[in-house]
DNA sequence: TCAATTTTGAAACTTTACTACGCTTGGTCA
DNA sequence: TGACCAAGCGTAGTAAAGTTTCAAAATTGA
């Protein structure tokens, strides 16, 4: 929570990046503080730290102070190393394992402040599932689709900008459309989200600032991490992947017996059908 | 706190005793709850909540709610729980995502008995790497494509069995087959790796004691986690791209330089190419 | 059974969070 | 430069939450 706001913080107003600053500053006495003392702190008015809520993605001044408490009774863990040109080979893996663990650490500790319930109901009404991403997130598309078709939903997967803006142009109201793109800068997926046909739904796993994330009606947010090193590779790529699949599993479980069995049956079906 | 109040339990009013066994069987709720809600979730009035809260040494009820949001984030650890059927979404994602922590500090443990220098070393001097995998494991495999292509090597990733096949049989000596299959049993792609062309040293990312394992040059062992659970996604999966992330980040560091190079510019390329 | 005591909820009250709207500021185009 | 537009911000009002009061109901002990 804290670094989400750290990592929000040039990106937001002048008024609103003061409230960002003290809640960094003194983040204990803010999750116990009342919404006009928070203002008053800050030297602003009571509208600008709601409206800093929203912009974070919460609810309201209340949530604020859930999230922070939770924050704040959470012990850091595995502490980010960077890698260096003479790491030997282990030392650089051991490294990388513990960056991609602190990510997933990461996504867990934000995951109440992610929209699970809501992403479920968007998905368990869905008459189609289109996984749409380019480049790296392309691979995280067809892994999605494939774990998402199991539970027996119609569920595909695009990976280049032609199929996303044809597919864009026949979307139909009950399909939707989980666009995944680490910046969502993207010129051409962010028209496909905003041109959609048929007022399809439109799931975004993006960064909750940018343009794509306004055309969504769900953002999932991803962060986009600072490179600090050319060595570390996008360990964003395994957050977004964990936070699919626990998706998957809420779903899943909403869904009931009828999708529990296809994905049993799925199992099965793996099990040596080769052997004599 | 929460055992606080189990302990409180016996000595209080039967009103209040109501509130105690619902926050107790609903923790995650009541800590996003209002006073009005609580109080008819319970089945009394809203005093009886407050003094409750004061009953317990708390100020009011804004801080019950703080302690019990403060209460429910305290890390567990990341054990493994199995997903049940009437888990609520939020309590399910947070078992899965248990589930993949545990997964990926597993292989960092594994991580010095893991021949990645050999692994590196053959990589350093390949032509070409294909990465090979079928189902889930092709996702796999295109997601390392996508992650080794970046330092300058020629790659691809084949993720049905023709292509696998076709490939096997035009293989050089100097490329480097990189094959996913959690079980190694699938019998073309064993067939694939048994009658490579040309010699071309193959890699498995697989069960150390399968028929693919016998034909690889080197493994690099995933150990194929069994099913406690329907819903129990496949994290293996996460492990895989984990250590292929390791592997990638160590291979860069042997090959020096020029990789590097290659990796900061294809990493400057997606620095909003379309921005003005 | 009756009074003393505790427990409880309806209603009044206070505080807190949130919204609508208009003013100010900074920037842009003619 | 000046007029206009849009974004940012705060005042003031509103709704909703939490808290207190108080009297009725239930419980207890003689």
């Amino acid at each position: 929570m804290l670094a989400q706001i750290e990592n929000r913080l040039p990106s937001l107003s002048r008024a609103e990046r003061r409230v960002g600053q003290w809640l960094l500053a003194h983040p204990r006495q803010a999750a116990e503080a009342t919404l006009a003392e928070v203002a008053g702190a800050c030297g602003t008015s009571e509208p600008t730290v709601i409206r800093f809520c929203r912009r974070l993605g919460l609810g309201g001044f209340r949530e604020l102070t859930l999230r922070l408490t939770e924050a704040l009774s959470r012990p850091v863990g595995y502490v980010h190393r960077d890698v260096v040109a003479d790491d030997k080979a282990v030392d650089a893996a051991i490294k990388v394992l513990d960056a991609s663990i602190q990510s997933l650490i990461e996504v867990r500790a934000e995951l109440s402040s992610i929209p699970l319930e809501r992403a479920v109901t968007i998905l368990a009404s869905a008459r189609q599932i289109v996984f749409a991403g380019l480049g790296a997130s392309g691979s995280v598309a067809h892994d999605a689709c494939h774990k998402f078709f199991r539970l027996g939903i119609p569920c595909s997967a695009l990976t280049d900008t032609p199929s996303i803006l044809q597919y864009a142009a026949i979307a139909e109201a009950s399909d939707v459309m989980v666009v995944i793109s680490k910046t969502g800068q993207a010129p051409e997926v962010v028209r496909a989200a905003a041109r959609r046909s048929g007022g399809a739904t439109v799931i975004a796993l993006t960064d909750p600032g940018s343009p794509l994330a306004r055309e969504a009606a769900l953002v999932l947010p991803c962060l986009p991490q600072e490179d600090t090193s050319v060595y570390t590779p996008m360990s964003s790529r395994l957050a977004q992947l964990a936070l699919l699949d626990a998706i998957q599993v809420a779903l899943a479980l909403a869904l009931g017996e009828p999708a529990i069995t296809k994905l049993r049956a799925s199992k099965q079906a793996l099990k040596r059908p080769w052997a004599p």
